[in-house]
DNA sequence: GTAAAACCTATGGGTAGCACATAGGTCAAG
DNA sequence: CTTGACCTATGTGCTACCCATAGGTTTTAC
């Protein structure tokens, strides 16, 4: 099949394919004829694949890694279950961060609910972000 | 002062302060006899205040934008407060699927714990990831 | 039968916010 | 006067694609 065929069955967009094509992580034959890139099953599998360690989170250099040690017959599994078990205190301090953020954002709003907007006099950019910065 | 001086100010690194030189968010003037950068206080404000909004998790293009509005005479506040409160769900939004994600994770993990190392068979790639999926 | 629509190709640039490497010029202290 | 700390400009790398350009191909419809 080609590109679009097996987007759609993948259900990502052609350039992804091609991406991921790009990058090795699919293989693809050439139509002698035209030059279009020819799929089979296998790749639709790794298309799959890719997208189901994508969405525990593994970069695409880690699946490449994933595909690297289960081409050369060695099984990948207890590297995904490292990858996997380092991965769950790294988002977990992104969504600590992002919460502590949001926290600021809103401790903002707050605090500027009875600010007026000031016009810019030379010396001030925007007091109320400049004057949230005072009350720390 | 020069940019390193500048920098440890402002607790950022030298490369922080060229960036945003070039990108045209601090202003610097040359100093003629070796064509250093020579940055004055009115710069340490303006990286202040970057500093400031980033953490409120503006992006540089909308601290450029703020610089425009109060560069041009206007005051940026009402646009400031418009960018806030857009931002704040975006980031309810995001912490959601990093959470979701973290499930995802955790629940892939305890699913995995009593699974074996599927050695590659030329069929599937990684069994753990391949039998979540269709535990899905 | 042909013309338009839909598809494919390769290449390169853009996104955010810097970090880092290269290759070199400048300056203060010992 | 040399060493080391500082500065310069330029360009590349990171992530995971998306989009634009310019052109060749295939399918569909009249």
């Amino acid at each position: 099949m080609r590109v679009s065929e097996l987007a759609k069955k993948a259900n990502v967009t052609a350039e992804t394919v091609r991406h991921y094509t790009r990058l090795g992580l699919i293989n693809a034959e050439r139509n002698p004829n035209n030059g279009y890139q020819l799929y089979d099953k296998v790749a639709l599998q790794r298309l799959n694949f890719i997208r189901q360690a994508s969405d525990l989170g593994f970069s695409l250099k880690q699946i490449e890694e994933i595909f690297h040690q289960s081409d050369s017959g060695d099984s990948p599994c207890p590297m995904v279950r490292d990858l996997l078990e380092k991965k769950v205190p790294e988002t977990k301090l992104k969504i600590a961060q992002l919460q502590a953020h949001l926290v600021k954002m809103e401790d903002a709003l707050a605090a500027w609910e009875n600010m007026p907007n000031g016009a810019p006099d030379g010396h001030s950019i925007c007091c109320l972000i400049e004057d949230w910065e005072d009350a720390k």
